[in-house]
DNA sequence: GTTGTTTGTTGACAGTGTCAAATTGGCGGC
DNA sequence: GCCGCCAATTTGACACTGTCAACAAACAAC
């Protein structure tokens, strides 16, 4: 059990401490030395491998893009045939992710803020926005430039998750937070499918 | 008020001095200790006016609502005929507020959650969730509940806030954060409003 | 073996929130 | 007038945080 001085893989271990750590007690309870001890290394230790508290979290809210990015991946109604379909699964997914990892979800979304700016985006991020856009082509319009349409779905998520971390549709429970009415919620996306030829589809 | 002992009114001028390190230095730079010295009292006076650090947040996001209910009872379009013109004014307005005063109003959105499930809402944020409602109001129709519709609308604005804070509209600047496409992205909120006259429900 | 680099440890420092005890200042009761 | 009480405020302490500099151990290259 006592390794040598070294640890194999502390940055690893330090980055799924965190994710734990901010499971189990939220944003206030991620903190570096925590992550040490629960890897167990000394408190100074992680300060080699990241540049310091903003580092460690750079490198959580990366791990959960990636989580975020394989859930999406194996979407349920990805291929669906019908692009409104596709669409809302994926928009369900996303907050079915978000619902279940609150913590984890914000501390994303604020990384992503600084990281946008500055042209760092990483390869799963990109890839995420990528599939937010391929969602979200089919629904482009003369009069609806693609960049509004994915800010206006990119917007109702955003805020929908936020608006279910705030407790309105119940506590938190063991699995998160409850989904909340989604599937009516999502209904406002119904416009964007340039005709409905038929009542929409179940679930 | 009266001034009942040595500072006056204490309670305030910590409120306010939390407001200022808000919008100086984000919410990395409110602080008891901050806010003390800069009422020019010593470090822990504060926990004498309020529950603690999460007291002062408290204050500081139900006066964040003051403002804001003041800022949207003085709307342009708020008495205009046409129900979606209405609507979209309380918004633009909504995230006008929001952009300008980027720390505060998240400091105001992390509290909300709390307290509505303790059942704590507090008269000026009631004041603005009737306001909602009564701007939600004429969409009613017998498949589209009026709670349905209020979330739709809530969620759309929350996120658009959080991505125009986000930077993604240009960096933050001496009035905030810029605005974005506001008007085209609240486009999405047109197909509320029945194309053809529709009689809505009451209630 | 010697050297150098990575990887962790130790100890220190300035902040932070919070608490208990001491202190201050104004008010009501006399 | 005076006294005592009590709320407001200060002081001092404690545990915890992130960060830094100095040091030690393990490994790699030669």
């Amino acid at each position: 059990m006592k390794r040598p001085h070294h640890h194999g893989d502390l940055r690893n271990a330090l980055v799924d401490a965190g994710i734990a750590l901010l499971t189990e007690g939220g944003a206030q309870a991620l903190t570096l030395r925590k992550c040490a001890a629960r890897a167990g290394v000394s408190h100074a230790a992680p300060a080699h491998h990241f540049a310091g508290l903003a580092g460690l979290k750079h490198a959580i809210a990366l791990k959960g893009y990636q989580k975020l990015d394989m859930m999406m991946a194996n979407c349920d109604g990805c291929a669906h045939p019908t692009a409104l379909t596709r669409l809302k699964s994926m928009c369900l997914c996303y907050i079915e992710f978000a619902v279940a990892n609150p913590a984890l979800f914000d501390e994303m979304f604020s990384i992503n803020a600084n990281d946008m700016i500055e042209g760092k985006i990483t390869k799963d991020l990109r890839e995420i926005y990528m599939g937010f856009r391929s969602f979200c082509l089919p629904f482009v319009r003369n009069d609806v430039p693609l960049d509004i349409i994915e800010l206006q779905v990119r917007s109702f998520l955003r805020g929908y998750t936020q608006i279910a971390f705030s407790g309105q549709f119940g506590p938190k429970g063991k699995n998160g937070f409850p989904l909340g009415p989604v599937n009516e919620a999502l209904e406002i996306l119904d416009h964007l499918a340039p005709a409905a030829p038929q009542t929409p589809a179940k679930t």
